[in-house]
DNA sequence: CCTTTAATTCGATAATTATCGAATTATGGA
DNA sequence: TCCATAATTCGATAATTATCGAATTAAAGG
């Protein structure tokens, strides 16, 4: 993974708001969420969602597709899993904290 | 882990600069490095460099410690595994391309 | 073809962040 | 005590980001 590719990601799940939109999207599994339920969930302007939505899947995170008038928004587990393994390999692979880490996971 | 300890953390590794200071640290391993050297390594300003060392400290990724005139900066593994854990648990775990990125670092 | 619903893009504004030079604090040695 | 080194904090400025209302695009149904 580019360290740019990576900043990008980051800088995706640093916001409060899209960090709650995205995990919404993780609990709602494969069936996904349309835009507009995310922004009422949240409280924020559909504008204002639209805009987080565009910026997490640009950075890999979620992905899109239209059903018919809604556009539905999925977790992306491919990009998720790309940046564990970033943070893992590429940082800090090996070591105690880390690995209890993956074991608590596993 | 507190949605707004986990945006903290992902912010602080949203900045190039930062990212590549954090690198250094997890590269030099336990004996850490001192600010200077990483503000020179980076070929940025000691003044940014503080701020960045600051915020990743503030974030839970790094740790300083004082040696005589220098200030040595370690990553903090603790730190990072947590933020894996919360990746990984609270987000997307069981899934198969996260467990790939497991089953990757192991 | 017009209306309604759903979402996005645009434009403006407020807030936050990155960067650095200058001033300050701390340490160690002559 | 004075000087040199190492880092931080302060203050200013430039750049980026978050937010939202208004305008626009797209789809479905009468």
């Amino acid at each position: 993974m580019e360290i740019n590719t990576a900043t990008d990601a980051f800088a995706a799940l640093s916001q409060e708001t899209r960090l709650a939109a995205f995990r919404l999207l993780v609990r709602a599994g494969p069936a996904g969420l349309p835009a507009g339920e995310i922004a009422r969930s949240l409280g924020a302007a559909p504008s204002t969602l639209s805009t987080h939505l565009g910026l997490l899947q640009r950075a890999g995170l979620v992905s899109s597709e239209r059903r018919s008038r809604r556009i539905v928004y999925r977790a992306d587990f491919d990009g998720v899993g790309a940046l564990i393994r970033f943070l893992m390999k590429d940082c800090c692979k090996g070591h105690p904290a880390v690995r209890a880490a993956l074991d608590d996971a596993a």
